[in-house]
DNA sequence: GTATTTAACTGCGTATGCGTTGATGCATTG
DNA sequence: CAATGCATCAACGCATACGCAGTTAAATAC
């Protein structure tokens, strides 16, 4: 049955379907289409996906390690809704971990050819922000953000700023359409880049830093004034 | 099987076995009675413990996500052990976030009697290290750290924090009897707690931040001198 | 003796059933 | 009319059962 074990195109993994189904909701969640604040019952999100209630308590299990639902007994697993505090107390955090990752990236001093994955989403940002395609600019964004992280080393960092992300990713979209054309924010990513490429771990960390304080101020600002409190 | 136990002095919470299970491994593994790179399979671990297979494996998945095991299909559920390198990963982040933590503690400037609880620990701290107790010098300086970082008022922060801690834990009793006696180490544990009392933030990170990465080198070269490489 | 195939077994993923618990609505009483 | 107690039932926690997959060991061929 061990017929080479190199697949070309696929490698067959054998997920689980309590994995698949954390992976399904998950996206579902970040994309809002199960609401802030749902509520579902096992049995009703095991008939929707077709599983039975076993792998949806162990991918709630998951979900909920990961601050996305909650599990109340007897009413279901509910999807955590998120107020302008945890905003400010997610972006802390990230405020001090995004920075320490693009530090260790450029402490590793990383040849050209390895960075080629983060020049290429810088570009592609640079596109879509001429054709004024949000939506394209933001996945770019994350595409950077994330690369960034995972040339940082360590595994931790990774998950990590990957969870916290994962939490605000939702009401970043909420307000991609509220902002001005991040113009400024892509200079800014282009010199984080740039110090990354030349290992200056500290300049990459101070970059980086700014970024993140200045889309805090700008993400909770906009919230704000525009009388969200709970998305 | 299900015997109506009454207790008498403590209330009987209505906690699930799933995660009164998880606590009982947490601590087993943070107490090194299951040492590390151990396996067990989950029948195992619900003979010992007196229950199915079912909240074992639910248990599994909360300790899976915080980093204490690891989840081998067929292989069973092996104790996470960390290595020089993870000991690095997991300080780096610690150093960013516990002065960030103390940061928001002294931000929120709490009257003294709040404080009363950190003070407690400082107080018993430099007591144990008159006595060269280590032991519950240790105990002592994990209350003052929880209890600081509770202060900043940030459940995300709180939750992070105590997740990475955990996973330290084990490794910082393993050094605890290697190190000199942390007289220097009080000095600052009281200089931090000044800052917060008189609502100084930006001082307050400064010397949690350096208290952090003192702590890190210390450790880290301890381990290096004693040859230890994975625990 | 080594490598390869096959067969058996072990451990797990998932489904399902049962007993328990707590939420909800209605009735009864103040 | 409001408040409280009770009954009913839905949802879930946990145990158990079953089938499959991966691992190991044995056996055979080279």
């Amino acid at each position: 049955m061990n017929a080479g074990k190199v697949k070309l195109a696929e490698v067959e993994k054998p997920v689980s379907q309590a994995a698949r189904v954390a992976g399904i909701l998950q996206g579902m969640i970040t994309n809002n289409e199960l609401p802030p604040g749902s509520n579902y019952l096992e049995a009703e999100l095991g008939e929707m996906l077709g599983v039975s209630r076993t792998p949806i308590r162990e991918a709630a299990v998951i979900l909920a390690s990961r601050g996305l639902v909650e599990i109340r007994p007897r009413h279901g697993i509910r999807v955590l809704p998120l107020t302008i505090a945890d905003m400010v107390e997610i972006y802390d955090i990230l405020i001090e971990l995004e920075p320490l990752a693009a530090f260790k990236a450029a402490e590793r001093a990383y040849p050209e050819k390895d960075l080629c994955g983060l020049d290429e989403s810088l570009i592609q940002m640079e596109s879509a922000l001429k054709r004024e395609d949000r939506k394209e600019w933001a996945a770019a964004d994350d595409r950077f953000h994330q690369g960034l992280v995972s040339l940082s080393g360590s595994r931790r960092l990774e998950e990590v700023i990957a969870m916290y992300s994962t939490q605000v990713h939702r009401v970043r979209l909420l307000t991609l359409y509220m902002r001005p054309l991040p113009h400024a924010s892509n200079e800014n990513h282009r010199a984080l880049y740039d110090a990354i490429r030349n290992a200056e771990p500290e300049r990459a960390r101070e970059l980086h830093h700014e970024h993140r304080v200045e889309a805090k101020a700008l993400l909770i600002s906009l919230l704000e004034q525009n009388n969200l409190s709970r998305f």
